[in-house]
DNA sequence: CTGTAATAGTTGTTTTTGTAACTAACAAGC
DNA sequence: GCTTGTTAGTTACAAAAACAACTATTACAG
């Protein structure tokens, strides 16, 4: 009894699922594997080699995660000293984050190991396609909650 | 300092789960809020509307699941009489699920539900970008996992 | 000032997931 | 028949996520 109007193996929410899961797993592995660390955790450590100092907030404003995933990716990466936390002097609820020499290093080496992973991902797609995909994908991203019904 | 080289905010899987999440929030909600779904057990309800009779392995193998989180969406489905099962008399090891009224109804209206979800999603895409979009995501998930460095 | 609200971040509790080990049934070699 | 291996599905326990309630600090209205 197929659904003639509607197809759910096109439905964009499951494919972005199936092909999210798929093309993160390899390099979940590597972060893991190399450092023991959690997703959250290696966003939290590419936001701070990407742009320097930053709080809590700013990290998890950016990358659309809640404040708790952050506070605790942030907990155990300061205890494996990777991030060093330093008070605001002005307003002493906020703190800043900085990688230390040793998150650093993680982070390039991580950096290099994505762009090669990267690269191993979209070889089955061509260029057009890659900046097509990206561009959609962006888009679709900074959607408010989408509004139907 | 930025990276010359590499633009992790361009960096596939970080947009992908990015784009997944923000794509499937308003409608995650849906099957929440009015059956008490979560996703795995959608992803079931909808693979047995969509094809009718299936096993947990099948229905595991189409979606990429693994058989443990299967099975508890499955056990919960059947709980709340959306799905019911039945042994195979050959292979008393194999059970065949099948939607019940409620559970199809439940289909149905998801169904449409996913549709104008779906249309409302697009707004912001063209039909062509649409059509790359769903074309490159498929082959992201299809890919067998990645090998590199 | 002082009471109320807002913000940064943390902690505790409950759900959900991941992983591995498990039961039960079948299959195949010998 | 009996071992050995495989497959379907479940269960137990540990890891992680979600959600709500919390502390501490600042803002701001009167």
């Amino acid at each position: 009894m197929p659904n003639s109007k509607f197809d759910l193996e096109q439905f964009l929410p499951y494919l972005l699922n199936q092909a999210a899961e798929t093309s993160s797993l390899a390099f979940q592995q590597v972060y893991k594997d190399r450092y023991g660390m959690l997703r959250t955790e290696w966003r939290v450590l590419f936001h701070l080699g990407l742009y320097g100092r930053m709080t809590a907030s700013e990290i998890g404003a950016r990358a659309k995660t809640h404040k708790t995933k952050i506070s605790r990716a942030v907990h155990r990466l300061v205890t494996r000293r990777f991030v060093s936390r330093e008070r605001d002097t002005g307003d002493r609820r906020v703190e800043h984050l900085t990688l230390t020499p040793a998150g650093h290093a993680a982070y390039v080496e991580l950096c290099g190991t994505a762009e090669r992973y990267e690269a191993a991902l979209t070889t089955s797609l061509t260029a057009e396609e890659a900046r097509v995909l990206r561009q959609a994908l962006i888009k679709l991203a900074e959607t408010e909650t989408v509004r139907f019904t």
